[in-house]
DNA sequence: TTCCAGGGAGTAT
DNA sequence: ATACTCCATGGA
């Protein structure tokens, strides 16, 4: 493997190289549908981002597209973030807290946010000024953690767990989107009853409480290991729908 | 042009 | 608790 400006353990971290894939994979393997998502991106891996970028990250991404997504980072970085040479081109780093606290809310606006802005601005300040604790989640269990996340501004359940799953390594978090929502109805209906399948299928969003529910049955079904789960299933319907497109 | 996007918060029942 | 509504922007 070869990486430049980053050492072997940093490497091992953020990619999760630690995780039993192995492992992993047999016990998730219950079903054809997970099964097919977990050969078709096998080597697939949760990693572990920085809390706070993830934090960020997550607040920017909702309701978005993924390409819209990857536009608004790249401006937030390019206007707030640090530059960085390497291998004579130029980067940008995330944002700092301090940085993304004394930004104005025109500036942030202008990265295209939206109403994202105050968000982000809002939840800078808190982080920037000590009042919320990324350490201190490491400590919780699961559902206190979550609930500890969703103080905060712009947070609600589904970026609550994504931040849990992709930057604090609690792999039991299974965070539930438009898609995940969408693979439930598709392949796991039967495990809910006909009623709430319809309602949903119906309704472009979800409530609080139903996204307790498809939650809860994506952490009791594949269990310790849901967000692989989740990232497998995501992964797999996208290039699905995506190759469905061409045809 | 219209539609929808890796949702969340505010408000009225 | 639950239903309904608005949110600001951009890619397809």
């Amino acid at each position: 493997m070869e990486f430049v400006g980053a050492d072997e353990t940093f490497i091992t971290r953020y990619f999760s190289l630690d995780h039993d894939l192995q492992l992993i994979g047999r016990e998730l393997g219950k079903d054809v549908h997970i099964k097919a998502a977990l050969s078709d991106f096998w080597g697939l891996r949760i990693v572990r981002q920085p809390p706070w970028e993830c934090l960020i990250s997550f607040i920017c991404a909702t309701y978005k597209s993924v390409a819209a997504i990857r536009q608004m980072l790249l401006k937030l970085s390019e206007k707030f973030g640090e530059k960085v040479m390497l291998e004579g081109c130029d980067f940008h780093a995330f944002p700092t807290q301090e940085r993304l606290s004394k930004a104005s809310l025109r500036e942030l606006e202008g990265c295209g946010l939206g109403y994202r802005a105050k968000y982000v601005l809002e939840t800078s300040r808190l982080v920037c000024a000590g009042s919320f604790d990324f350490d201190g989640l490491r400590r919780m269990g699961y559902a206190e953690a979550k609930d500890a996340l969703r103080e905060l501004p712009g947070v609600g359940a589904k970026v609550a767990d994504c931040v849990l799953l992709f930057s604090l390594g609690m792999l039991e978090a299974f965070p539930v989107d438009v898609w995940v929502k969408r693979i439930i109805l598709k392949y796991y209906s039967e495990h809910f009853p006909a009623g709430f399948v319809e309602k949903l299928s119906c309704q472009k969003g979800f409530s609080d409480a139903d996204y307790e529910r498809l939650n809860g049955f994506g952490r009791k079904y594949f269990g310790a290991y849901a967000g692989y789960a989740q990232e497998y299933l995501y992964h797999y319907e996208r290039l699905r729908t995506a190759k469905l497109k061409k045809d």
